[in-house]
DNA sequence: AAACCGATCAACCGCGACAAT
DNA sequence: CATTGTCGCGGTTGATCGGTT
């Protein structure tokens, strides 16, 4: 590329623009559409770069532009699509009409981001950060569990607990410490549940108070088999955009706990208050929390 | 009242995709 | 095929505002 941007003239007006520039722009495009951004600054007299006059019409000044707060079924279709389209902005927006890429954009990074984070999902992937489970308090008291087992079958009694939990545990560390370095981009793992794979029985040399102090979970744990039973509603997406948006998003786990249908949900279309973001919360990890009892119920029990 | 801080959002910037030449 | 020009996208910035200390 390396052109010169289109801004680069001199004179130019930057900042924030005035009700005579907006009315100068409107006027002029509903008169003779906005054609060619590049020279429409010039015949509509304003000191702007046409990509600032673009970016002034179709963020602020198009008509069927919605206005106000999002509703609680826009913020749901967001979630839905940014797990599926990641931060393809431009292609949500397109789904949320009157809701302008850059808007939905803000009131991601704003609102819907920090929410999940606070949540503890990942709002790029759309997993639950197991990075923030305390799995340290099952590991101690596991690990007191086995040693309690030779107690046990000495004793003719069935340990407390499962021991495939302890085999798990020790598969996640060793996930861990295998791949310190990893990230969503370089791999694509997935957990695999005791009945899957061959799990390495702790030893002692494994086990030992690093690992009960440190962090536990390894990041590179992915729940898709399970998440995608949450069943996304895929209606209405351009197939070929989902197929192109797959390719980039291949490495992503592709779901969202907090997603449902919008009817089971307070479906009235009523903006949010804190209060109703407090409940959409709420009712987001009350989705998270079950999801994640129905893993551990099913990989232990 | 003033300073500080975090949240919000309009606007900018750089870059890639694609069309035209 | 290479170069140039335009458009649009996504990340980031910075002005503004309201709340808190």
């Amino acid at each position: 590329m390396g052109r010169t941007p289109c801004c680069d003239s001199t004179g130019l007006k930057k900042g924030p623009w005035t009700p005579e520039e907006d009315h100068k722009l409107v006027d002029y495009i509903h008169k003779n559409g906005h054609g060619n951004w590049r020279n429409l600054p010039k015949n509509a007299g304003l000191q702007r770069c046409g990509k600032s006059c673009r970016l002034r019409w179709t963020n602020y000044l198009r008509p069927d532009i919605k206005r106000g707060r999002f509703s609680f079924e826009e913020e749901e279709t967001i979630i839905q699509l940014h797990s599926v389209l990641g931060n393809k902005w431009s292609a949500i927006a397109t789904r949320l009409p009157g809701r302008t890429d850059n808007e939905i954009k803000n009131y991601w990074n704003t609102h819907i981001r920090k929410r999940l984070l606070r949540m503890g999902i990942d709002p790029v992937t759309h997993s639950p950060r197991l990075d923030l489970l305390d799995l340290s308090a099952i590991l101690r008291s596991t690990l007191y569990s086995s040693s309690q087992m030779k107690v046990s079958s000495l004793l003719g009694v069935q340990p407390l607990v499962n021991p495939e939990l302890l085999k798990l545990a020790a598969s996640l560390m060793s996930c861990e410490r295998k791949s310190p370095s990893f990230s969503p981009q370089n791999s694509s793992p997935t957990i695999q549940f005791p009945h899957e794979q061959q799990l390495v029985e702790p030893t002692g040399t494994e086990f030992n108070d690093e690992w009960l102090s440190g962090p536990i979970l390894p990041s590179c744990l992915n729940l898709d088999a399970n998440f995608e039973l949450l069943g996304y509603d895929y209606h209405g997406l351009d197939q070929q955009e989902l197929a192109r948006t797959e390719g980039k998003n291949k490495n992503k786990n592709l779901c969202s706990p907090c997603s449902s249908s919008p009817t089971q949900m307070n479906s009235n279309s009523s903006n949010f208050t804190s209060a109703a973001e407090d409940e959409k919360e709420s009712y987001c990890s009350q989705i998270l929390n079950f999801e994640l009892h129905d893993i551990f119920d099913e990989a232990f029990m």
